[in-house]
DNA sequence: CTGTTAGCGCATTCAG
DNA sequence: CTGAATGCGCTAACAG
């Protein structure tokens, strides 16, 4: 069996031999006179380290059938030479990519910018490469998923982050071994983490009523894209309910859409402003939206906690400058958290792999339940009492 | 030379022939007696267009030598199949990774953000696989680009946002055929854009002069990481050129620390205001150091624009909502357009791929200049004319 | 213009 | 515990 490999085995010795690997140490090699080879490859390592090939992919990778000590001259070599194994040779030979993708509606705004930093270190400190994806459009989204094959070779693990998923696709993604994990949606045996929605509705209710409030506009609304948006339509039934139970009128007429947008904001505080009775209090689903019906308000002329009232929701860094209340959600914890999650269930199906029958990474008991941050109030100067204006 | 590969073939042969091509075309292959092909591959594709591997890889690359009609029977079937080519195997053998990836100091903010976004954005048009990663440390900036040898493998092209590099680690890129692109500071024959600093530091000098103001203070300092700490020195430079040349003092007392950031921004105006002769203007060197310097003086019970002028940069997406004077810079090009300048190079190069003596992505002479965005000034009411106090 | 074939660098059976 | 051989899926010479 030495077949047509045997010209390629001579050629490999022949380069070895040339140039020998210790040309390959340092950057600047210029000086040798025979071209060094241009790629350390682990045949090098392994020709240094007077082993196989074998061995040190072995040795490297930390697999139990290797003795101590030649584990240990393996890695040595490995040291010197500054060998680090080709990620693509890898993913071809091992069928593993070790990246993580993660698809959100935008990248723009403190939210996903916060969720995506979160997510990024995580991955940065498991070893794995980080890639993002915007997913703007339903079209996207589907593109992306439906080519699930297509995505198998790309990635290990998807994170979607306010971007919904039908049961197809979630079964697609399992069947094809690409570990998933969500915020802001939960998908049963999948990590997730999402805010009870409804308490944050309830919550901001609450706190308005409170105060005495009766006449209360909320700026909310779908956003745009592919995001979930049952997370507007939670917090108005938390909202509501809670307004209900107070006996206080709730129309959607005073539910006006903001787009989870400044200028969303802008609009749809200046429309409540123009109506015929006016509010005396407005909840915005975000701070983004409620910092745009702040200049709304500065635009009439409001003193907002005392002429109107305005809460929001997510406790945004900005949130203080202005001193908003808001409804406040540990944004930056839930990329860290789904993404730790997500690396201890891939590395446990990485252990579990050959395991026949059952695809690598498949959904888990372990979760059924979403994990659930806390959600609070966080008072400032932006609600006040009822004036007798 | 039928050799060791002739059962190889044998058995691809058997695997085509038992399932068949058309199992694959849909997700749900369950129905199938015989379990299909896992995978399906360019010789799925070529045997269902009854032609070779080669002329398929050629078809659907667009390359030239492939007769028109053979080129659209390909496209057609490999549409059909929902093939599309792994990019694990296309990286080993063809060397190039169809990645570029972004090494920014931070991910949270909304100057990295916007740049973020704007470059992803452009990466995704034009097909390439688009990975962040955070450089927060010179430690891991080096780690980064002292291997660039593990670089080149990961990555085709590297874009650097306020990160500085040494000239050896962009010949070792260069050497390796590593694109790169900077944002925030130039290298000579890559593209990059970065804005006039020391124009940003004179226009917001001779506002505030302008405004009759002498006693000025400035809130700028070293931001932490491998951000290129000229910026905020040629801000500086500027700034108190300008100053000279109107015959007021300039100290390099009156210079705190704000760390680009919203504490910062805080500390430092705490700091300025506490100073025996507070100043009647400040210039911050960011936005979001404005927005903190905005919290310190709120504190104070000062108004701002009638007690104390305040100035920054950035035109960050909430300064209208403080009304915040500033000197705009439009951070949502700068990502976008280096990416577009990269992609560019890209194409470029890789029709050049094969030449010999010439590294494949090295520097070039179209950009010794850096792109320039225009800076200006955005009066708002943060700023105003010296009151008598 | 098209087909054949040899690797790309590594993981992984299968024999020792 | 270690080594030799095979193939992951594709591209790139090289023949025809």
């Amino acid at each position: 069996m030495q077949g047509p490999t045997g010209t390629t085995d001579v050629m490999k010795a022949l380069t070895l031999a040339r140039g020998g690997v210790r040309d390959m140490v340092s950057d600047d090699s210029d000086t040798t006179i025979h071209a060094p080879p241009r790629r350390l490859t682990i045949e090098h390592v392994a020709a240094e380290a007077g082993v196989s090939v074998a061995t040190v992919s072995r040795a490297l990778r930390g697999l139990p059938n290797v003795t101590p000590s030649t584990r240990e001259r393996v890695r040595a070599v490995a040291d010197r030479l500054n060998y680090h194994p080709d990620p693509a040779a890898t993913r071809l030979a091992a069928g593993r990519t070790g990246t993580v993708t993660l698809a959100i509606p935008s990248l723009f705004g403190w939210y996903f910018s916060t969720v995506i930093a979160g997510a990024e270190a995580v991955c940065a400190d498991a070893g794995l490469e980080f890639q993002v994806i915007a997913v703007s459009t339903p079209t996207h989204r589907d593109r992306l998923l439906d080519e699930s094959r297509r995505l198998e070779r790309r990635t290990d693990a998807l994170i979607l982050v306010d971007v919904t998923i039908e049961p197809e696709q979630v079964a697609s993604l399992e069947r094809r071994g690409v570990g998933l994990a969500t915020i802001g949606s939960n998908v049963v045996g999948h990590p997730s983490v999402c805010i009870d929605d409804e308490l944050v509705g309830q919550i901001a209710a609450e706190h308005l009523l409170a105060l005495g409030h009766r006449r209360i506009g909320v700026i909310g609304g779908r956003p745009e894209g592919p995001m979930s948006f049952d997370v507007p339509e939670a917090r108005w039934r938390g909202f509501s309910r809670e307004l209900a139970a107070a006996d206080v009128a709730v129309d959607h007429e005073c539910n006006v859409n903001g787009n989870f947008s400044l200028d969303g904001g802008y609009e749809a505080m200046t429309q409540l402003l123009r109506a015929p009775s006016r509010p005396t209090a407005v909840f915005a689903m975000s701070d983004e939206m409620a910092f745009g019906a702040l200049m709304a308000c500065n635009e009439h002329s409001l003193r907002v906690g005392t002429d109107i009232s305005l809460i929001g929701v997510d406790d945004h860094e900005f949130s203080r400058v202005v001193d908003l209340t808001t409804v406040r959600q540990p944004v930056a914890d839930h990329g860290s958290v789904v993404a730790r999650l997500l690396v201890a269930a891939l590395r446990k199906s990485a252990r579990h792999a050959g395991d026949p029958g059952e695809p690598v990474v498949g959904a888990s008991d372990e979760h059924d339940e979403p994990v659930r941050p806390a959600v609070s109030l966080v008072e400032r100067s932006s609600t006040g009492s009822i004036s007798c204006t």
